[in-house]
DNA sequence: ACTTTGAGTTCCCTCAGGGAACCCCAAATG
DNA sequence: CATTTGGGGTTCCCTGAGGGAACTCAAAGT
């Protein structure tokens, strides 16, 4: 965990920083959205030491991003992904995005997605949600908003 | 940083990770994006310590995400986003969607977007780069791709 | 000469991450 | 019944990253 606390900035970036800007979090999230829901899966995938991906799978079940289920008699448990889960993976798909363009190599990317809507293999775009146009960090002006803090002006 | 290299995984979530996955780093680039590109500026408005915050910006340097710039005879710098830097603001972007959405709770996002384009105060919405639909979590399917690796699935 | 300012360095201290061993419970096995 | 197996964690110690404050350095300004 970051030793500053970020949750409590005027700032929806710090703000989700503080479910997962840990080490590791964005990863396990990953995991249990392609379907590994259990420990010792996400442990033996991730290479995580077991003592932090407790901690990790905790502060995610707390922030109410993942669900804690049992799925035996016995005390077995898997974690799925909640709504604000499902949406936070969102985040995840623009990061494959950036990854797969700058990073990945002449491999290509290591994954791709095939939309369901079209059947086709596409890449996820960010568009307007008013007028459907493309809107990335040169489209726009940030503005304060309604939360905003009394005085520094900050991009969160 | 994160003590284990994320950088080596098939993964772009990991790759993307390597690059703004260590703690503060999404919050330094949010500040140059909005404008904030000076170093003491960072550290006045982060609360950072200077020792990260040098490392960060070095990284992020390194990275090719931010440019160090001198902007006077004196040994005086400051930092600007790349391309490759103002794309990874997407993340940033979907990110304030997602906290604006599920922690802003009442007093409202503490920025708002108002788009170029359109003129509107305006959200990010996340669409099919093929037909242009709406391509959340649950429309897709993550199939293997040119880079993955040799046996294991990985959702990167 | 003295102060100021931007941009870092250096130092020490604490606490989070890594690693490996250990524990608990319930079912299956002999 | 006693033992093993396996999932899901705890506990322990060690190292190294983050926090905080003081210090440095170079070029102006006065």
């Amino acid at each position: 965990m970051q030793r500053t606390n970020f949750g409590d900035m005027a700032c929806s970036i710090a703000r989700t920083l503080d479910v997962i800007g840990e080490p590791w979090s964005p990863l396990v999230l990953r995991d249990i959205w392609v379907g590994m829901n259990r420990f010792d899966q996400i442990q033996a995938d991730l290479g995580i030491s077991r003592k932090v991906l407790t901690e990790r799978l905790g502060h995610l079940v707390e922030h109410g991003v993942l669900e804690k289920q049992a799925y035996d008699n016995r005390p077995r448990y898997e974690y799925v992904l909640t709504a604000k889960g499902r949406e936070l993976v969102d985040v995840l798909m623009v990061m494959v995005g950036w990854g797969d363009k700058w990073l990945a190599g002449e491999a290509g990317p290591p994954v791709v997605y095939r939309h369901h809507a079209c059947g086709e293999i596409g890449r996820v775009d960010l568009r307007c949600s008013h007028c459907g146009e493309p809107m990335h960090a040169d489209d726009i002006d940030v503005l304060p908003g309604p939360g905003a803090a009394p005085e520094p002006a900050s991009a969160g």
